[in-house]
This record gives C-alpha cells, structure tokens and sequence, in this order.
DNA sequence: TATGAATGAGCATTCATTCAT
DNA sequence: GATGAATGAATGCTCATTCAT
C-alpha cells in the first residue's frame, strides 16, 4: 500500500469513527452528512468519495459495531452461571451502550434489509442462550412448563419496547436501569413455578 | 343535514380516507399533505379546513379505530368476559388495521413529542382495561400475584415488538396473525396460577 | 329603507364595531378577515360582501374612529390652562386608549394613503394647539427662545416613539404611563429658561 | 485568497447588495428569500449557505452601515469634537442610506422579537457616545443639566419618526437633507446653557 | 485525492378572495 | 342577502448529492 493508499484508508476510517459516535448521540436517521463531514474534519464532499451515499455509511458503520457487541455477548454467556444473572449481566451491558442499543431499537425498521438481518441475527444468538437455559429449568422443574419461544419473545419485546421508547419513560439517565428491577423480578416470577407448588 | 353539510362531511370522510392509505403505504412521515390532497383530489389547502394540522389527521384516524377497540372492550369487562377473550378480541381488532398499527409501532419514537405523547394517551385508555381485569383476577385468587404494570407492559411491548418488526416476521399476511395464539397462551400461562398450587 | 336594507345596515355595522376592536387588541395588519368574520358571527364571505376587501374595511373603521379621537382632543385643549397641563392631560388621553394609539403609531407607514392622510391631519390639530401655547410662552419670556415647529416635532416623535415600540419598552401595563413624567420634566426643562439667567 | 475564496466573497457580496436592493424597494417582511435569490442569479438554498436565516442578512447589512457610522463618531469623540460635529456627521451617514433606515424605522415594530432586539441593540453604541458626549458637556458647564437618556432618546425618537413617516413628509429626496439644519439647530439649543445664565 | 460552494426539489401552513348553494 | 367550503399561490428553510477547482 502505497502512501496514497495509506492516507485515503486513514480518512475512511477517521470518517467510520466519527460517523459511528455522531450516529450514537442522534440517530442515523438524524444525522446529516454534512454533519459527520464537519465532526471528522474532512470535507463534505469527500464523504461521497468514501460511500456512494448515506445508506452505505450506515451499513459500514454499524458492520463493525455489531461485531463488538457479538463479543460481549459471547463473554456474558460464557459466564453466567443461572438464567437471573445472564438477564442481570445481559441487561448491564445493554445499559453500559444504552444510547446505541436505544438508537438501533428505534430505528431498526427504517435500516436497509441486509443491515436489518445483520443486527437481526446477533440478537437471535444471545436470544438462544437464554431459550437453552430456561428449557433446562423446565425439565429440570425450576421453571414452569410454558413455550420457551414465546417467553424469550416477550422478553426481547419488553427490553425492545423500554429502549425504543426510552425518551417517553424517562429524560434523563437510563431506562434499563430505571426498570431493570422490575424487568428481572416479573421475568423469574412469571416463570418459576409458584411457591405452593414447589413446597409440595 | 342540507346538500352543504352533506358535502362537507364527504370531504372531510374523503381525506381521512386518502390519509390512512397514503400512511399505510408510506408511513405517517413520509407521507406530505399535498400528496394527500393530490390523491383526494381536493386543494391543498382545503385539507387545513378540516384538520388543523397534518398530526391531528393521524389522531383523528387513530381516534376512530381506538375507540371501536375501547369500546368493544369495555363491553366485555362490563359482560363479566374472562382476560383470554379480552386479549383475543383486542388482537383480532389490531389485525383489522394492522397495517396502520404497523405503522404506527414503528414510526411513533420519530413523531413530534406532542403527537407521541397523544397517541400513548389513547393507547392507555385500552391498557387499562386490562389492567382492570388482571387486578381482579388476583383478587379472586385467579390469577398468580404479580405485578399488574409490569405484567400489562410486558404484553403491550412484545405486542409492539411483533408489530413494529413486522416486515421481518412475515413477508405477506399478518404478524397478529401469526403469533395471536402464542401470545395468548403464553400470557394467560403465565399470568395463571399454576394447577399443583391450585389443587394442594 | 325596507326589512332587508335594515337588515344589511345593521350586520354592516356590527362588523365595523367587532373588526374595530380586534384592530386595537392586535393591528389591522394582523388581523384576519376570518377573524373579524367569526368575532362578529357572520359567515366569512359576508364580509366581503359589505367591503370590496381588507383595505376598504380598514379605512371606513378609522374613520368613524378617529371622529372620536378627534373630539377627546378638542375637550382637552378647551379644558388645558398651561403648557404642563396640556401636556398632562395629552399624554392621560394617550394613555386611556393606548393599544389604540400604539397601533396606530406603528401602522401609520403601511395604510393606504387617503387613511394616512386623514390619521395626521388629526395629529396636526394637537399640534398646533401646543405650537400655539409655546409661541406664546416665548414673547412672554417664560420659555426659551427655540425654533417651535421643531420643538413640537420633538415632542410628538418622542412620543410616537415610545408608542410604536411599546413591546420593547414595557411587557405589561402602559409605556405613557412609565414615561409620562420623563417626557413632562424633560419637555419643560429643555423648553424653560434656565433658572440662573432668570433668577439674575 | 485563492479563486475559489474570491468567487464564495463575490456571491457573497453580490447576496448582500442584492438583497439590500430588495429590501429598500419591498421593505424587508415583504422580500422574499427566493425573490433576493433569483434577482442574484444564484440558487435559492445557496442564500441559506452564506447566511444562516433571512435575520442574519438584515442584520449583516445593517452591521455593515452601523460599524461604519460607530467608527466615524468614534474618532470625532477621540478627537475631543463637540456635540454638533457629531450629530451632523451622524445625519449624514443616515442621509447616505436613508432609503435603507426608513425602512428599518418603519418595519421595526414588525420584526420578530429577536432581530428587533438585535437591531436595537447594534442602535444603542451609536446612543452610548452620544450620551457619554452630552455627560461630559453636563459636567464641564457647557450643558445644562438635564437628564441625558432622556435627552437621547428624545433625539433618537425624533429622528426615527422622521425616517419612518418619510413618504409622507417628503416624495423626492432626502428626509434627513430637509430637517437636518433645524434638528441639529434645535437640539443643541436645547441642550446648551442659556447666554444670559452663562454670562452673569 | 480532497475540497466545499452550489444546487434545487421538497414541505407544512396561512389567508384574502370566490362562488355554488 | 347570507353562507362557508374551497381555492392555490406564497414562504423560509433543509440536505443529499454534484462538480468545478
């Protein structure tokens, strides 16, 4: 790679960068190029010399995003021990990168298809660990026997639900921490088998 | 009511009419008033005369369809109708206009705050009614004692979630439709007390 | 004059009456034609049916308006001993109808001609009785010896001044009641000898 | 600066000259941004490139003639000239662009809020030397003691309502030419100690 | 390769006036 | 004579994209 190659690579991904922090604070659907363009310190034009358009910018972007999330569920997974800390821990970390989860939830229906079924995909992974192990905790008869697919779903909807409408329930601070209790506490209640049952 | 008045009101049913295809086939925001006017074949201006303004056009549609729902539902709590009918009859109403509730679900974390905020006033008007139902049938000892508001945001939410994802569950048909039993189900399992607590 | 020129007078004259009091709480130049309609209960296409248009209505409003003003300020100059006084009892005259006044100063520029016209002949009446006062005070050695014409000029554009920017002076309440004393002990002062050359 | 520095300055300045010509023709409220753009030759959202709103460019217009009128009284104060000196020179710089501070004068009340208090504002340096030269006047005995803001404003009032209601005071030519002598005349006299008072 | 000035279609809303009823 | 529904031109501003430098 020569030196123009070089500089022409750097100006891509100062422009990715900066992109993926402008798309974080306002959505992408919100953020103009010129906008981006400004933030890097490149010129507006130059943007269009990167990526033929807007659209492309975002699958770009949010391609690399999605691969350091997938690693931070990978290691969550790995470590809980029971289905309560695997929500507790998979919530947290929702919470530590809630303006770009918050954002995604929002927006997804508005991404293009291949984006959608890229981020659509990372999510149905952290989804089947948690199918995995409340399937156990029924066979096991921890849990009560109920459709597992369902539970998950309704899981994912609430969580969906809370985020992409964070700006209604709360205006300031985070939403996953303001119902992360009450998210947990309904979930294993709903699912475990109730008390005069088990005392038996 | 005189030929005026008669004409009038067939404007006005006219536009309404326009406005909620043009929102169902490009969404509420990319939908212009000129191109509603253009398709009702009336003046841009005249459609100011009947709405105030483009967001009173997408309340007064929701408005009607919202109250139907209401109303149908409050004819079941008053008939003593169990929680499982309630459900089925609201999903069976959402699937009638599923398309705009679509819509709606996935644009509403873009509308205007006010807009937004009008149409989650109305949309709790129904959320009540189950939460009504809910309360009283852990009263009664039917149903197991969790908490109403969690439980009601959870069914509304993954609900949501299903409509707002719609495109992606299914290409062609209804998403209600497809999940209406899951979701029924799965709620009135776990919202029910389990058989063992029950007989012990 | 039969039923219906009885009738045509009456709805004639309940427009001037209700669209000369909208002129004074927001200026004619802010005034619908939709608005004056609907304070007076009649449709809005009557309106036009009494005046050619807007301009027309103005000028047959400010009409029969300024007749009135026109005799408050006879009364005042019979009643007025001195110069003070006058000024007084002017500025007290202001001040009872200054939303009036206060349109009227800002507006005068965008009336039609003949309105203008006949807005500052009235002024011009006012005028020249304090023009008169003061010339008189001159020969008497009572005032200073300045050219009047400009003296009065003076004084009616500090006036006009304070009126036509109402909204910046003051947020509520009265601009001639906040100045009054100003413009009065400054008016007199600049116009009076001063007391050392009088006390010698 | 480079050619295409020059050619942005030049369609820059072409705006403002363009756009002053409109506003003295049509008033500012009755220019459109489209109308300055297309008597330009240049596109309608390039205007919006160079200046953010339709204000700025008022106020960049105006900024222009009032920085030039601040600097010239500027050096006149430093320069120990008196009261007169100043005034006149200031009727002159207004009488240069009379046609442009008549329309101000005029519009002014219309504004919105904050281009009137932008305005305002930009007036209010060019009041500030006038006040500090007649405070000094007071204190050395050339003045008499009078009260200056009210003097000043009573100055500015006047030439304001000159300015404003020039069409009627004059058809041809310069209202500021015609009531120059006898503002600065009358104005001084004011001020200025009577002779006997001084001499005794 | 990079720049950034220029483009121009697009949009919600207002309001004096007209005209069929 | 009165009505009031309908008209449609007019307006300030945004933003992805282009292209001359």
């Amino acid at each position: 790679m020569n030196k123009r190659e070089l500089q022409k690579q750097k100006t891509r991904e100062l422009l990715l960068k900066t992109a993926k922090e402008e798309f974080i604070r306002n959505g992408f659907l919100n953020t103009t190029t010129a906008q981006i363009a400004q933030s890097a310190g490149i010129a507006h034009g130059t943007l269009f010399l990167h990526f033929n358009n807007k659209n492309t910018l975002i699958v770009e972007i949010l391609d690399t995003e999605l691969d350091l999330i997938s690693a931070s569920i990978q290691k969550l997974v790995a470590e809980a021990a029971d289905l309560e800390e695997m929500l507790i821990l998979y919530l947290n970390m929702l919470q530590d990168d809630e303006d770009l989860f918050s954002v995604l939830a929002r927006e997804l229906p508005f991404y293009p298809d291949e984006l959608r079924r890229m981020i659509l995909f990372r999510d149905s992974f952290i989804r089947s660990h948690f199918h995995k192990v409340i399937k156990a905790g029924i066979k096991s008869g921890k849990y009560r026997s109920i459709n597992v697919t369902s539970a998950v779903s309704w899981l994912f909807g609430t969580i969906n639900y809370y985020l992409s409408l964070k700006n209604i329930f709360i205006t300031d601070g985070s939403v996953i921490e303001k119902f992360k209790t009450s998210i947990v506490s309904t979930f294993t209640t709903l699912i475990t088998c109730d008390q005069g049952a088990n005392n038996e």
